[in-house]
DNA sequence: GCGACAG
DNA sequence: ATCTTGTCGC
């Protein structure tokens, strides 16, 4: 219960009166996109239910209980809902809409945030040099109801040498929702990047291979002015063609595919070519099963997750 | 059962 | 991404 959304899905349930429910993805509905009907369920199980709110009164969209259903139907039963098999009967007549929900619609804000920033993506590349990548990351974890997220930047030379690494551990502001992953890393990215030397940003997800044109690559290379390049471990929109990722019509990234490991997908973020970024990813691969300085950023924040390093920063009690 | 949506 | 025992393959 400690994230805007945390707290917009709070407002939702307390809209519910008795006798009536709603649905995971009404609820993400009004909160501007069915792509979070995930991280409501999430959020109402870890924080409403948590602390004693209405969390019986969000049920599956085909009626069904979900998590924690034997609860759920006592609480729901006493409340006059009906429920057969494990489902809700006539579920139209107890459901409450997206539209009748009084909430901010987060999500379409993020969304048109998203478009107004793409107009500023640079396919080209500038580059001032191309002897120093970062690789960012991030690890998660829960302490009781507070997420927490330890983030790492790992900067290596054109030798691949380790020539800086920066981590930090600080709450989670943002749930993952698919399309929305930089408002939830980005501010792992800047705060594990700030007073790092490097000319290239790499990090896990997409650049332009993103329904909107513009994933977490495109995002932090524009927030910190730099060349990105997005390495993703699957596909979010469009189709595999010769090694081409095509979107729509475009080509938008390549699958790079080295030898003995799975395939990844390359996208560029910002300031970099959709080729360059290929050729960057493979020169700076290394004996893993992705680029070098993602790999170890990958490694650092999971030792920072399991408490075998300490944080260069730590946000959780200042610094 | 099908389709599947980064991390 | 995380949750997790035994199981599979080199």
């Amino acid at each position: 219960m400690q994230t805007v959304f945390d707290r917009l899905v709070l407002e939702i349930a307390n809209q519910i009166p008795r006798g009536k429910v709603t649905t995971f993805g009404e609820a993400a509905k009004a909160l501007g996109d069915v792509r979070a009907a995930r991280a409501v369920s999430i959020s109402i199980l870890r924080g409403v239910r948590r602390m004693g709110g209405p969390w019986h009164r969000f049920v599956a969209s085909d009626g069904s209980l979900g998590k924690f259903a034997a609860e759920k139907y006592e609480l729901l039963s006493s409340e006059g809902i009906p429920i057969r098999a494990g489902r809700i009967c006539n579920l139209e007549r107890f459901l409450m809409r997206a539209e009748e929900f009084e909430v901010q619609p987060i999500l379409l804000k993020m969304r048109l945030a998203q478009r107004k920033l793409r107009e500023r993506i640079i396919l080209e590349d500038r580059f001032e040099s191309k002897e120093l990548v970062a690789g960012v990351d991030v690890a998660y974890g829960w302490e009781g109801d507070l997420e927490i997220g330890y983030g790492a930047c790992v900067v290596v030379d054109s030798k691949l040498d380790v020539v800086e690494v920066k981590t930090v551990r600080m709450r989670t502001a943002f749930p993952y929702v698919p399309t929305y992953l930089a408002f939830r890393e980005m501010p792992f990215i800047v705060a594990s990047t700030r007073d790092v030397k490097f000319d290239i940003l790499l990090l896990d997800g997409h650049g332009i291979a993103h329904p909107e044109r513009i994933g977490e690559a495109c995002h932090a290379g524009l927030v910190l002015g730099k060349p990105a390049v997005g390495i993703a471990k699957s596909i979010l929109v469009g189709r595999m063609v010769n090694g081409v990722i095509v979107h729509e019509g475009e080509e938008v990234g390549h699958v790079v595919k080295m030898k003995g490991k799975n395939p990844v997908f390359v996208s560029p973020g910002h300031m970099v070519s959709v080729e360059t970024s290929k050729l960057l990813v493979k020169r700076f691969w290394g004996p893993y099963r992705q680029p070098k300085p993602l790999a170890m950023a990958h490694e650092v924040a999971k030792k920072l997750k399991n408490g075998e390093i300490s944080p260069t920063i730590d946000l959780l009690k200042g610094d």
